[in-house]
DNA sequence: CACTTGACCTGTCCGC
DNA sequence: TGCGGACAGGTCAAGT
């Protein structure tokens, strides 16, 4: 759901709609989507920028302080116009209207339109708290480089080779090793690269590892330009769909024709998580041991 | 320490 | 039709 393309997605459409505004309310709907319980630490506030560090949202207030976001699997930020909240909703949106029974909290923005906060799950948060201390949290000093960076190859690769004996599937959704792939991309980018992704690390050359690597940045840069990927709950900053999906090679796929031989993709399961590829280009060689199918 | 599994939640889909 | 259970996936906590 929310990777790094949609997360980026949703930073452009905040950019654009959010960027500028002041907060003049904010309605904490659902306690623990929120912290502090209180809203009123942003209001009056304007928004001066929207920046994006892995699948992590920061909007820059101009009172010192620094709303971070998580969407995690079913998170949703939607802006609305003063004519669109209620009924009137755009018919392009994925979305009903706002709010509904999943949204978390509430902004009133002071052109009239509204910032809402969905999240069926509850899984995602917002976070306020002095810009100082943001780059300070554990989970984002931890987090390995942007894949879309200038070169994120040497720290990836130093990273990556700190887990020789893991699955290499398991490495690259690690976060602390390269920032902003999940589960959709890391199907795509092991496919692209050939790579089964029950392989493990150890068994990988460095030129496997950086076709892993280029494979997920080229993904990730064509989903990007696609509006990221839909597959139930993802919207943009407008409430509409991204068309990734519609031009990926195996994720949900299972069944059809590996794009390139043919095959029969598969989805099995690795690392705990579901699992797309296609076993006859992508197979899965040990430097020790027998080979197995 | 490296690595894997379970928990957090809610809605949907599948089989009986 | 109703109901139990598996499943979805990002990240952290707890387990091996």
């Amino acid at each position: 759901m929310p990777e790094l393309p949609e997360v980026e997605t949703v930073r452009r459409g905040l950019e654009r709609l959010v960027v500028g505004r002041r907060i003049e309310r904010c309605r904490v709907l659902t306690a623990k989507s929120f912290s502090p319980g209180d809203g009123a630490v942003v209001e009056g506030a304007v928004v001066t920028g929207a920046r994006r560090r892995a699948k992590l949202l920061a909007l820059d207030l101009d009172n010192g302080l620094v709303l971070l976001v998580h969407l995690k699997m079913t998170g949703q930020l939607v802006v609305r116009g003063r004519e669109s909240w209620g009924a009137g909703h755009p018919s392009d949106s994925l979305v009903d209207a706002l709010p509904d029974r999943s949204t978390r909290v509430i902004f009133d923005l002071d052109d009239g339109s509204r910032l809402f906060f969905n999240d069926q799950r509850k899984f995602g948060w917002m976070r306020c708290l002095p810009a100082a201390d943001a780059a300070e949290l554990e989970f984002v000093k931890r987090l390995g480089p942007e894949p879309l960076d200038a070169n994120p190859w040497p720290e990836f690769r130093r990273r990556a080779r700190r887990h020789e004996r893991a699955v290499v599937k398991a490495v690259i959704l690690d976060q602390s090793v390269v920032a902003g792939i999940g589960n959709i991309y890391a199907d795509e980018a092991l496919w692209a690269a050939r790579v089964h992704p029950s392989s493990r690390v150890a068994d990988l050359s460095d030129r496997k590892l950086r076709a892993i690597l280029d494979a997920a940045r080229a993904v990730m840069e064509e989903s990007i330009e696609l509006g990221g990927s839909t597959d139930r709950n993802y919207v943009d900053a407008e409430g509409k769909r991204g068309a990734y999906l519609d031009f990926a090679k195996v994720f949900r796929r299972e069944g059809q024709a590996c794009p390139r031989c043919g095959g029969a993709i598969v989805k099995t399961r690795v690392a705990g998580r579901g699992t797309h590829l296609c076993p006859r280009c992508q197979r899965l060689r040990r430097a020790s041991g027998p080979g197995s199918a």
